[in-house]
DNA sequence: CAAGATACGTCAACATGACTGACGTATCTC
DNA sequence: GAGATACGTCAGTCATGTTGACGTATCTTG
């Protein structure tokens, strides 16, 4: 009962993975995991009176400032009419601004105003808290374990996306 | 081009983690790599003209036979009304039975149906696949470490309730 | 340069799955 | 017997997704 290290669980794969229970294992750890940690962010998007789409929006284009708006429909992988309701909200309230593409014209570009950025950074305060915290738990070598498992259940076809939000573009 | 093995990226958490980038990665992985396995049964729900609620309903009835209602409440954390809906339609639609319950006759025992067998097991498959496939392409070091993680990212209070799931009550 | 493709916006109707609040019944516990 | 508990249910609302149809500005290409 004093363990609070780390609870009798998952000691470790078996030889023969692939078993049922851990399989089962891994989606439900997948499943709590993922709800808890957006769950630690349900509080300051209430104050706002914002919900998960408009944190997800607000997410990405912090993360890649000037991102279009066709990119940021294949990130969220919503219909342009979902994503905008939700960017003219962001828009409205002034937490987003945009600016047309300077290449191609047609395109808008998305970025924070600073007081998106300002909401942006106090929500993702939340995340990192939380999820710091499971890394530190869990030990830098199961950090990675954590990683290569993930970038498994991506599909082939959506990785570049994906890996391309490591700091490009810039 | 021919690196199917594992795509450059995540080459391994740095000595100083807690980075915001490093925090940044697990939560765009914990996303995408969350929506993508839930994904993999869509096609199979939407057959049937069942959705993502009616799924996990299931998943936790096959997990834990004569799972209670209130049990099953705690598990999802949606309110009695919302689970009663998917309740009512996956047993008149003979997915599930219900009995009394032998120690206290005012709960309610979930259990499948051998067609709501059938139908989990379906479903089960994609997502073993799946999530099979992505422990493979990581390593067994890494699946632990995967599990080791997502452990740390559910709170304290809710951890016996999950790891509670592993073939226990039979 | 005209024709077509593309990027984005928007109106309208609808589905799903959550929520709150209020109330009812059977059963258990003290 | 009184109160707590497990479960059900009616009614209304909200957030977020969907389809389908159109409109406009801008880019690309034969």
């Amino acid at each position: 009962m004093t363990d609070v290290s780390r609870p009798a669980a998952s000691p470790g794969a078996s030889p023969l993975f692939l078993r049922e229970d851990e399989v089962r294992r891994g989606i439900e750890l997948l499943y709590f995991g993922y709800t808890r940690l957006t769950n630690a962010i349900d509080q300051e998007l209430a104050k706002q009176g914002l919900g998960r789409a408009h944190h997800r929006a607000l997410y990405f284009i912090a993360r890649q400032p000037d991102l279009t708006v066709g990119e940021l429909l294949k990130l969220l992988a919503i219909t342009k009419q979902s994503l905008g309701r939700v960017l003219k909200e962001l828009q409205d309230r002034q937490f987003i601004l945009t600016s047309p593409g300077m290449v191609d014209r047609r395109q808008k570009l998305l970025r924070l105003t600073e007081k998106g950025a300002l909401l942006e950074a106090e929500l993702f305060r939340h995340l990192r808290e939380k999820l710091s915290s499971a890394y530190v738990s869990a030990g830098q070598e199961s950090v990675t374990g954590f990683w290569h498992v993930l970038e498994g259940l991506i599909p082939e076809s959506d990785r570049k996306m994906v890996f391309d939000l490591r700091g490009d573009k810039a």
